[in-house]
Formats: C-alpha cells, structure tokens, sequence
RNA sequence: GGGCGAGUGGUGGAAUAGGCAUACACGACGGACUUAAAAUCCGUUCCCUGAAAAGGGAUGCGGGUUCGAUUCCCGCCUCGCCCA
C-alpha cells in the first residue's frame, strides 16, 4: 500500500543517483528551486524516486481480494556499457500500464532482474582475471542506478539475479525435471563450433555460417553434448500458437521455425548389397519420378556404399561440406556440387535403380539425410540434375519440365497406378499403397531440432549431474542443490580443449552420495537461454528458499498478462521458454500450459549518423544544418546524413543518462513514448525530447505560479466550462488510447488539453486535479509534485483512475461538412437534436453551396447521422 | 521465389476498420519581450494559381467498387523483416 509523505522537502544526492557530480550542481539553483517556479525536473524526480523506495509504494502482494495483473519486461543483460535508450522504451510501455492498472484497481506485479549468466563478463574475466561475478554485480549496480533513476514503478523487493545460486538452483531444480522425464539426453553429433569462442551453440543462434551475436564464423564439429527433446514437444508448440494473443508476424515465425510438414518415409534399397536407407518426403505422389538418390556428406552409409572408383572423391568431397554451414549449403543461388558414390538405389514402387549421390545440399539433421531426387519437380533437384546431366522424368502434367520444375498440381502421368489422379489423391493412393507393402509410411516431419543444451563456457549454470565410474550419468539429489560454480584462477577453457570447469579438478572429482564411490561432475555449463526460461515464475515468489516458487503465489499471479520485449527473440528465448512451461505444467507444478497471454514487440530506436565523403562517422555534435544538407562545423565539409541503428562504431548512441540529466526522466519517458507507434522503429532526435519537455514545462506553469505556490487561476469553483468539457473528452479518449497501447495519441490528446487550458483564465479545482491524475502513469514525478502541492498527502498511485462524465461530451450544437459531389463546399451549424429534413434544408440553403447547386438538380442527398452531407447534384 | 509489414507535408507521425486528409509535435519563417542572445510568448506553415475571395491538385504508381476511398478490390514499384 502506499505511503504518507513525510516530508517535502526536497533532498538532492545528486552524486549518488549520476555516480559523478552533475554540471547543473550550482547551489543557487538547489535552494531555490523547489520555491520558485521553473520546473525543476531534477529535484522533483530525486526526491519521488526515494520516496517510492523508502515508502515501497510499489510492493506486490498476494490479494485475493483485487484482479492480478501481471506485466513484465524482457530483463536485460547488464552488459558493461549500461543502459541504452532503447531499453527503457519498452520498460516505460510496461510502467504506463502498471500504474494504470494500479488505478484501476488492479493488483499489479512489475519486477525487475537480471538475465546476468553471459560471455562478456567471461570474456572480461579471462583478460582481467577479475571473478565474472564482481563483473556482474558491478554492471548490475549500473543498470539498477539506471534504471531507478527513470522512476519505473517496480517492486524492487523482487529483484532477481539468475547468476545468484540462490535462483540458479532452481534453474539446476527444472533441468533434473527434464532429466528425469527423459527429456535430456546426451549425444555424440555434428554441432556448430565456434572457434573464435571455443564453445558449441544452438542452431538459432547460428545464421549464414555465423554467431548471428558476435558474427564470429562457425564450423561444423562432432561432439559430445547434452541436448533438450524439444521435438517431442513441436506438434504442441505449433498448436497453442493460436490461442496465444501474440503478433502474428512472431507467431508465424515460430510456425515456420517448428516447420510442420506431412509426408511419408520411403524405404529405399542398396542395389546389390544388403543395405537399406529411408528417405523422407513430402511428394510421395512423385516417387515414379526419382531419377536418383541424394545422401548427405554425413549420412553413415557414404563410405560403405562407394565404390572403389569414387571412394576416393567421396572422401574429399565430405571434407569440405564439414566446413560450410547449413545455410550456405542450402541457399539456392550456389552452384550446386556433389559426387556420384557408384552406388545404386532400387526405387520400391517399380523396381528402377538409380544413382546415388552425396550432395551438400541434403542436410544431415533434416528427415533422415537421404532424399529421393525428382527433379522434373522440384527446383533443387532440377538444378542438380541439370548440372550433372541426370534424367528428368514429368509425373504430373501441367508445367513445362523442359523449361523448369513444375511443382503445381496437375493430373499424374507416368506413374503406373497412381495415373489420372491430382496430386492429393496421388499422395493418398501411394502411402497407403507404401504401408500395406511395409515399404514406407505416412509421417508427419519437423524442422525443429532439439535442442542443444551444453556450452564449454564458465559463466553459466552447472548441470546437476554426475557420472560414475562405469559412466552411468544421475542427476544431483535435490538436497544438495546447487551445484555451485567451482572458483578459479583461469577461466580459459584446458590445453587439452576441455571446458573451463575440467580445470577445477578438485570440484569434477567428487563422490556419489548413495554409495560413496568415486563420481565426476559434468563440465559443460548450461546456456544463457536457461535463466530467463522461468524467470517470471520466480518473480512470483522470489525468495523462497523452499522451492522455485510457491503453488499459491504462481496460482495467483500466473500466467504473465502483457509481456514486452524485443522481436529480437522471436523464436529462441520465446520458444525455449514456452518449451520448459509445458515440461513444468505436465509436471503438475505450474496451471497454465503457456506462461505469457499477451505478447507485444517494441520498435527499436535509431539515430540519425553522419558521414563524411571518406565514408568516416563523425559524431552529432560536430556536425550542423547547412541548408537541405549537413556540414562539419569544422571544415564546412559537406555531410551525410542517415537513420541507422544505434553503435559505438556509427558514433550515434544516445545515452539515457545525459538524456535524464539535462530534460529529466519525465521527459525522456514522454518523449519516448510520444515518438510513435510502440511496435515500430524510429529515430531518436534531441528536438524531440525538447518539445516534450516543453509541453512539462508548460503543464508546470500551468498550476505554479511564479512565487511557487498554486497558481491564482486554478478555484475551487467557477473554472472554464470549456476546459471542463475538455477534460472528459481527453479522460474518454486517453482511456482508450492506454487501453489500446496507443501511448503517441494518448500524450497527444494530454497536449492538447494543455493548450485549452493555457488559453483558459479561471479553472476548476478538481478539473485540474484530474488532469495531474491522467499525467501520472506516464510522468509520474511532476504529477507526484502537483497533487502533493494541491494538497494531497498520499501519493497518487493508487488514487481512482477518472471516470469521464457522457453528459460533459454532449454538445448542444453540432458543426456538419456539407459536401457536394464528394467534394467539401460548407459547413452547417445545427442544433444536436435536429432532424434529417432540417439539415437537408439548411445545407442546401448554405451560401456557400448554394452556388454548387444552383441550377442543377439534387438527384441524391446522403446524410450520415452527426458527421456529414452529401448532395449528388446533376 | 514465397509470407508478413510498411510507403501520408521539409521531419516524427494523426485520422471509430468507408464520411471534414495532414491531429499532436519537430523544423522553418514572421512578430513581441531583451542592450543583445538564449529561453519564453503570439502568429504563419501540404502544393499550385490568385492581391484577396475563391478555385484546382495531393496519402508510392495505375486501374476498379462507391454519393464518398489514406481506408475495400485488382495490377505494379520501392523499402524492411522472416522463410526458401
């Protein structure tokens, strides 16, 4: 609940809350400044952000008595160069509705924490030898400094560190809950390496052969790694989709990302020797048109099945696909390459043998690393075939094979008994035809992998797991959670190119706690991903030391009613996180089978940088308007200008803390928010956040006059009718506006309010104490401000939101366009209430459309109730 | 190549899912205050013709539906993202 203001006086800790002495630090300015009129953003903010934090005023607790609502932001990576203006977009978006749902009546939960496990502070470690830990509180002090200073209304008492042992053994808790319902799982396979890290990643973090993080190129390499079945959970992942208020665009990468596709597996035979390959397809309808067989360099039987001829080019040929990445080998674009192995296959529908060959662009990891090739229909194939010269055979009339594939519908020709048929019927006809022969069967085929789970790196959490001498892996019992990070004096990965916790030997050898007999510990830590899979169930219940979260605080509080974030995580961290959901609610520990309702993308914020001729950047403030173009002041060298995506390299980064230095964290909140849509990009620019800090200003004087008390023309009655009027369309229309997320119309309409009321010379009281309450969830501070100095004691934030009055919206006369062919001649003032007939005959007797009609005949006359006429004259 | 999104003044962007295009703000220009500048305040600002009144044109381009289209339909161009 919230606190009583003690005290008003204003206390400045300016170098506390910068971390260095601001250069507005005159002492002339602090003492006079809370009596005096200017808007003193500063001493106003400092003061209402400790008051909320001595207070607690936004503390969550459990309240069977109030509807939850539950909004929660992406949590950050602390990374050392601290926040960025782009992160308190979406934390401003989330702080907007937490405090308007406060007022709302709802019990709100919005937390804070730190998504801290990561490669820089291990990075930074292995240069320093500084522990990533101090690295990582270090950075988080920055963010929390930060953060705090931008007045967001979170419940700082549920602050959370995935780094802390405290949380990470509840991250150790869940794994040994995949573990043990055998969704974890060791395997020896081909992973994508990343030299320049020394570490394996996850297929979605791999794009073009890349980190798609850092950019560092990544290799093909066969390991021994942990992985998550996520597969088994790909036909549900795809299905709760679409009962998921998500943004199509998001939802749809997913589904492309599970990539569900139905077909069959054929099982095709080696042409004199025993063995067998199956193939998955999802064009069982064109098997009378495979002209060959395609096996991936690393499918097992290349070798067996070479014959002596090509062995040795299949050799060679394996070698360098192992280094080209998996998009690269599927872009379409490349010439395709690949060798014949000499081998045939007996296609099962009609006894043909056809070349095998081994070719890049069958991958490995999807269906089984074999096709059938039919090139008569499908693009690939046909270049392939074109390439090397094999035949092509049409099987479905209606394209021209000789020109390109056709991969249409169309009627089944040269295909036995599948002859006559469409493609449907043709599929239909020839799986069930494959089934009843045991040849093959129907399937249904993902292009989701599982997951790979281990990374070779120190910072990050230790699998809760330990091997026995015989190899025989189990899971750490719960008692002796966690499993904490051993320390040490190197963080580099071993000589011998073991992880970096194969150094911490006394930590590997360890014992099994049942027989006493020697067990190691494994020395592959998790993903960055694990943390921030759950964290919104601890935020829940945060500092249980009991379990990961209580089953009545997730009952109350679950599942998460608006998440924001950026599209950034489009499939990884949203599609692990559903993943580890449903393990937990099959589980029986969580009641929701998806943890987050509502989803929103913020846009991000770009900068305009500035280049000269040699293509060098060159910071903001060296350059100047020269007319249409730009200039370097120092020179008058001519400049380019352009919108691009914030970095140190383009020398266009804005940062949050000069930003709430010089116009206040109000502003920088309001100027943000007031930019544009939420969901799109745009670019940041200084004029901007002037013009919002204008409009504070104003707003200011608007209620305080010059000698600092409440300004004369606010009374306690007898205000402007007018601006009371306005206050109930602005209540009406910003209602909706917040309700629809739609925070740039909303600041909007609050602007102009401002502007009646400025032109107003008496106003109401309460009118004008509404109107701070409306300012509040977006500007929170001067809002504390003026209902303080309106006289209020509790702060504002869980006064009633305002109701407007519909009896303030009705007019008594209404202005109506009037139109004659569509094209706007006049306008009418008519009475609210007046009828049809009456303004007909008031619009055609409107001296300026008169002469429009005059002449002529009224053929049509259109009129839409309250908005408009329409005279179709000929 | 396929899917999704976008294209509106000098700029960021508004416009009950068919009804006054350009709200709100930035910038620019003019004025007031000032010794001066900044800040602040007032005014003008989509384009063209016109002294004005007024008229014409304009929401990427071309068509269509409609009394009426930024909005709906068809075709095209450009940009962004995702997938191939």
């Amino acid at each position: 609940m919230p606190g009583v203001a003690q005290d008003t006086q204003i206390q400045l800790k300016r170098d506390e809350i910068y971390g260095c002495e601001s250069p507005r630090n005159n002492p002339r300015d602090m003492e006079t400044s809370i009596m005096t009129a200017p808007y003193d953003h500063e001493a106003i903010e400092v003061k209402w952000q400790q008051f909320w934090l001595e207070q607690k005023t936004f503390k969550a607790e459990i309240d069977h008595g109030k509807p939850k609502y539950y909004v929660l932001d992406m949590f950050p990576y602390p990374s050392g160069d601290g926040l960025h203006v782009g992160h308190p977009e979406g934390y401003t978006a989330t702080d907007i509705m937490a405090r308007y749902k406060r007022m709302r009546g709802f019990n709100v939960l919005h937390p804070m924490g730190w998504d801290a496990f990561g490669l820089p502070a291990e990075r930074h470690a292995v240069r320093t030898g500084e522990h990533p830990a101090i690295i990582t509180n270090r950075n988080c002090d920055t963010f929390r400094r930060q953060i705090q200073r931008l007045g967001l209304s979170y419940d700082w008492d549920r602050e959370i560190n995935t780094t802390d042992p405290g949380y990470y053994k509840w991250t150790q808790w869940i794994f040994s809950v995949l573990y043990k319902r055998g969704l974890a799982y060791e395997v020896e396979a081909p992973v994508n390496w990343c030299p320049a890290l020394n570490t394996v990643l996850a297929n979605e973090e791999v794009k073009d052969g890349k980190y798609v993080e850092t950019g560092d190129p990544v290799e093909k390499r066969a390991m021994r790694q942990w992985m998550l079945k996520i597969t088994e959970y790909a036909e549900r992942l795809l299905a709760d989709l679409d009962g998921l208020d998500w943004p199509e665009g998001i939802k749809a990468m997913q589904r492309e990302w599970i990539g569900r596709s139905e077909g069959a597996d054929v099982a095709f035979t080696v042409a004199g020797s025993g063995e067998q390959f199956t193939v998955f397809t999802t064009r069982p309808d064109t098997l009378f048109g495979a002209t060959y067989c395609v096996l991936a360099p690393e499918h097992p039987l290349t070798l067996r099945i070479a014959s002596e001829e090509q062995r040795a080019a299949v050799e060679a040929y394996i070698k360098t696909a192992e280094r080209k990445s998996a998009q690269d080998r599927m872009k379409e674009e490349v010439t395709k390459t690949g060798v014949f192995t000499g081998a045939y296959a007996v296609n099962p529908v009609n006894n043909a043998e056809v070349p095998i060959w081994i070719a890049d662009y069958v991958l490995a990891e999807y269906g089984y690393g074999a096709i059938m090739a039919v090139p008569a229909h499908d693009t690939r194939d046909y270049e392939f075939a074109k390439t090397f010269d094999l035949p092509i055979i049409e099987v479905i009339s209606g394209g021209n094979i000789a020109e390109e594939a056709y991969t249409g519908d169309g009627e089944l020709v040269n295909s036995s008994l599948l002859d006559g048929l469409n493609v449907a019927e043709a599929k239909k006809k020839i799986t069930h035809w494959l089934e009843e022969r045991s040849l093959g069967k129907g399937t249904v085929n993902y292009k989701l992998r599982d997951w790979l789970f281990s990374r070779q790196r120190y910072w990050g959490e230790p699998f809760p797991l330990l091997r026995n001498a015989d190899g025989q892996v189990q899971a750490v019992p719960m008692k002796d959670l966690p499993v904490l990070l051993p320390e040490l004096d190197d963080y580099r990965p071993t000589e011998d190119g073991m992880p970096p916790l194969a150094r911490a030997t006394d930590w590997v050898n360890t014992t099994d706690p049942e027989t006493g007999k020697p067990a190691y510990r494994e020395t592959n830590t998790m993903p960055q991903w694990a943390g921030s899979c759950w964290y919104f169930l601890r935020f829940c219940d945060p500092r249980n030391p009991d379990e990961a979260f209580s089953k009545e605080a997730e009952n109350y509080w679950m599942p998460v009613d608006l998440y924001v974030g950026g599209a950034e995580h489009a499939v990884l961290h949203l599609l692990y996180s559903r993943f580890w959901h449903k393990v937990l609610y099959d589980a029986g520990h969580v009641h929701t089978s998806e943890f987050a309702q509502k989803l929103f993308n913020q846009g991000m914020i770009l900068a305009y940088s500035f280049q000269d001729s040699q293509g060098k950047y060159h910071y903001p403030n060296e350059v100047e308007r020269d007319g249409d173009g730009w200039k370097l002041k120092a020179t008058g060298e001519a400049i380019t200008a352009q919108i691009e995506k914030m970095s140190k390299s383009r020398y266009n980064v804005v940062n949050p803390d000069d930003v709430v230095r010089e116009y206040g964290a109000d502003a920088m909140r309001l100027y943000e928010m007031f930019m544009g849509p939420l969901e799109r990009d745009k670019p940041w620019t200084e004029e901007g956040v002037q013009g919002v800090y204008r409009f504070l200003r104003r707003t200011w004087a608007l209620y305080i006059a010059d000698d600092g008390a409440i300004h004369s023309r606010i009374q306690e009655q007898g205000g402007d009718e007018n601006v009371a009027r306005e206050l109930h369309k602005t209540i009406k229309a910003l209602t909706n506006d917040i309700e629809n997320m739609s925070f740039n119309t909303a600041i909007a309409r609050m602007m102009e309010f401002v502007n009646t009321a400025t032109k107003a010379t008496a106003l109401d009281k309460t009118v004008m104490e509404r109107f701070v309450l409306l300012l509040a969830p977006f500007t929170p501070h001067i809002a504390e401000e003026l209902w303080a100095r309106l006289g209020h004691n509790d702060s504002l934030a869980y006064e009633n939101w305002p109701e407007y009055d519909a009896a303030m919206l009705v007019e008594d006369s209404i202005e109506i366009p009037v139109q004659v062919l569509g094209k706007l001649r006049g306008k009418i003032t008519v009475p609210v209430d007046a009828d049809k007939t009456t303004i007909l005959e008031a619009a055609k007797c409107d001296p300026k459309v008169l002469p429009h009609i005059e002449g002529k005949t009224v053929v049509k006359e259109i009129y839409v109730p309250g908005k408009m006429v329409n005279l179709v004259v000929k």
